[in-house]
DNA sequence: TATTTTAACTTGTATTTACAAGTAAAATGT
DNA sequence: ACATTTTACTTGTAAATACAAGTTAAAATA
């Protein structure tokens, strides 16, 4: 069923050390080893962990400095909606709840759609599907995706409570995320927004527009969040 | 004064190929010469070739596709302030024009500053600035910036008017942006920010803080940004 | 002692070579 | 005419090597 490519030498490496980070054995400001000691390490050439090392640089996880080294860079405390990895593993699994408001069902795509689609894109529907993300039972956003209905079979019956629609997008059909491009909007709320994000009607909402990119050519997620950040910022690197 | 320090092969390959798609000598969905092909063309290996395409793949103007080759991505028409590239040069110079709210002074920094600061920054103050940004004549970005005090002789009383910010670091003081990290926030437009950018008072207004790192590594450029977003969108890509 | 120089590290740039893996069109077979 | 296989192209991964350039601390020198 799922085919386990082989994953390259550097992308292995990568989630090492992004791990090691993660879990504090690197911290913020520490050196992280040097190029010549980790090709020793993990028996590999100076090409291959300078690829790994990029990666890691361009996620913003470290930088780099000639003559010095790599040192690790501070980790993003607020929500990470504007990285790549997705909301759920951003914040940490921890008081991230997902709550379905309409469960994911195949339709035709909207009259004018947010973003211009393909001739496929419009023939074959999408997938629609409105969810409620709560971070310490506080609503967060209010989530409205379409999917593109490229091969996806099942995927109107799953379940999505609590987990990441990236997740399940990787670990059941193989699609991984691979960037997108946003629109960022502040909004007045109207009724139904300030109804779920428990919000007074009028007051600012952070309103994106995402089109998300994927491992396969054709297959496009598209989002549209509307974000409360009375509490929270929304946090991203650039 | 300026040390024209050797520009590597592989930046330079990047430079003519981004100008290259700028012009529309490859227009979107083109295909790129092969890796191949450029290394004959412009007389350098296929690992130098390839860092100049991963660069320009990051930056988004093309998409990379095993067996078929590099195809031109198309550009974003919208505002780009969520690139590093700064907002004259996204927007093109046409209709941007930059008005100056306050000339930049030497001042200590605010008293709990929205970035936590560095003992060297704290000491030597900072360059303080404001600025009206309007695009067709509507004002669409507030712009607060504070810069690090770390060597800019004659800051101070340097021409703003129509001029980048980052142009200006970039040609006089050799300071380039590498990168950076922003919060943003809806927030209800004040009596102060309406006045610039006038709206209604407690309209939404898209408000970014931003840090951006420079090449300097103890120099860093900070911006407060509210956006009027009523009629165009911020874009981004990640 | 204080300063300068050197040496030993670090990452950056670049070449050369080899094979793997994905794509698309040409060649082949039925 | 259609389906399959082959072939020639594309980018992806990886090694081995060399030198340039920036940083730091030890060593040499004044």
């Amino acid at each position: 069923m799922v085919v386990p490519k082989t994953i390259p030498r550097y992308r292995k490496l990568y989630e090492v050390l992004r791990k090691h980070i993660l879990d504090g054995v690197y911290k913020e400001g520490d050196l992280l080893p040097s190029e010549n000691e980790l090709c020793q390490l993990y028996g590999m050439t100076r090409p291959t962990v300078r690829q790994a090392l990029s990666t890691l640089s361009n996620d913003g996880f470290i930088r780099k400095h000639q003559g010095k080294g790599s040192i690790v860079h501070h980790l993003p405390r607020a929500i990470g909606i504007l990285s790549v990895s997705g909301t759920t593993s951003a914040v940490g699994d921890r008081n991230l709840k997902t709550k379905i408001i309409k469960k994911p069902v195949l339709i035709q795509w909207p009259q004018s759609f947010m973003f211009p689609l393909s001739e496929l894109e419009n023939e074959s529907g999408c997938i629609y599907m409105e969810r409620l993300r709560l971070l310490d039972d506080v609503p967060i956003f209010y989530d409205i995706s379409y999917i593109g209905n490229i091969n996806l079979p099942r995927i109107t019956s799953r379940q999505f409570e609590n987990r990441s629609l990236f997740r399940i997008l990787r670990d059941h059909y193989r699609v991984e995320i691979k960037g997108g491009e946003q629109r960022l909007k502040a909004i007045p709320a109207n009724a139904r927004i300030s109804k779920f994000l428990k919000l007074h009607k009028n007051q600012p909402v952070l309103h994106l527009e995402r089109k998300m990119e994927t491992n396969n050519p054709g297959l496009f997620v598209y989002s549209s969040i509307f974000c409360n950040t009375e509490k929270y910022s929304i946090f991203g690197r650039f």
